[in-house]
DNA sequence: AGCCTTACTTGACACAGTGTAAACCTCTCA
DNA sequence: TGAGAGGTTTACACTGTGTCAAGTAAGGCT
């Protein structure tokens, strides 16, 4: 009988599939559904519109990555250091996968209030673990002068953004290890000198 | 009569001035043509397709600020250092501006090759000022060690890049002059240490 | 004057995609 | 037996893109 909890997911995994695939082509709720077997109306049935599926989807790809999960193993670092290195390395793990996903949003953000606002929710955790380890730095005495934590936590986040990483790796050829090393050593510089 | 580049210019106008008000909904080649004061099938005399005519948006907007003529000031600037700083500050001046334009293309070169190979075209300028910077470091003996004038030319590039700035001025509030004195902060250690 | 060309208009069309609606099927549970 | 959950099919309204064909207004050429 499949639950509707099934379901649900099948179509998540679904849309993510076709994301990951199709590197650019654009999702539609025709080919979402056909790709879960479904009609294209039994995906309305679980989702308001293109966009609650979308952010839905966001969140699932997250939650498969156990990226809540690898936040908090940051946070268990032995050194502010540590913590970034760590930062960092997810990144040049996580984001060749992630970055699809993140491309869309950064295209359905624009015109839609409230994917914009589930967007800024959704990074929540990463600006966290930023302050945390801003704090940390702090806490270590190695904080720059001029930097204040939160001006350290936004630099480090921004430094450690999808963005900043889909320039370097996606736009400039970078290596996963090239971008790991530059960036690590990039960030702590920022922070601590 | 209204010479055929007359009217060329007239449809980027339009266009420009569409994308600088209508921060984030979608620009329509039938928007474009009223904004213009024309029918929406003489914008296609114009322009092969949506596609083409946001590309030469682009190029028309970035001919109407002069940038070209900023990169080249960037130049001649006294000293390596120096020349961050200008880049740091045309970003942090033009940005505000320029962001929307960009924001479209972020969007459109996901699905068009065409467009894609446009943007990195368009991309070479603040690249090879970029480079240009790296290589003055380098003569000055100044580049960190463990930078290649390449990889110093990539990080600059991506650090002053308009996505890093979207992140702090409009994603993390910063003010233009916050911006301005870190960032350029950060790329001169990057590049020197 | 008559003619041709240029630049643009009008109106229609095909197509893709979103979102809504209504009627119908089929299995399960009580 | 019959109600309800979870689908399906078909159809429709709407927006936007891109194409096509016919018509018009004005300038330049001979």
């Amino acid at each position: 009988m499949s639950s509707k909890a099934d379901t649900r997911d099948q179509i998540l995994e679904a849309a993510l599939a076709l994301v990951q695939e199709n590197r650019g082509t654009s999702l539609t709720m025709g080919g979402v559904a056909s790709q879960a077997g479904l009609s294209r109306q039994a995906v309305y049935l679980h989702f308001q519109d293109r966009a609650a599926l979308l952010v839905a989807m966001a969140l699932h790809a997250d939650e498969a990555r156990a990226l809540a999960a690898k936040f908090a193993a940051i946070a268990k670092a032995p050194s502010a250091r540590a913590a970034v290195a760590a930062l960092v390395a997810l990144r040049a793990g996580d984001n060749p996968a992630a970055w699809p996903v993140e491309r869309i949003f950064e295209t359905l953000r624009q015109d839609d209030a409230l994917v914009e606002a589930a967007w800024r929710d959704r990074l929540a955790g990463s600006l966290e673990a930023c302050r945390a380890i801003a704090q940390r730095f702090q806490g270590e005495g190695a904080l720059a002068r001029h930097l204040s934590p939160d001006a350290a936590a936004d630099l480090l986040w921004s430094l450690t953004s999808p963005r900043l990483w889909e320039e370097l790796v996606i736009g400039r050829g970078w290596s996963a290890e090239r971008y790991r090393s530059h960036v690590t050593y990039l960030a702590v510089g920022a922070l601590t000198h």
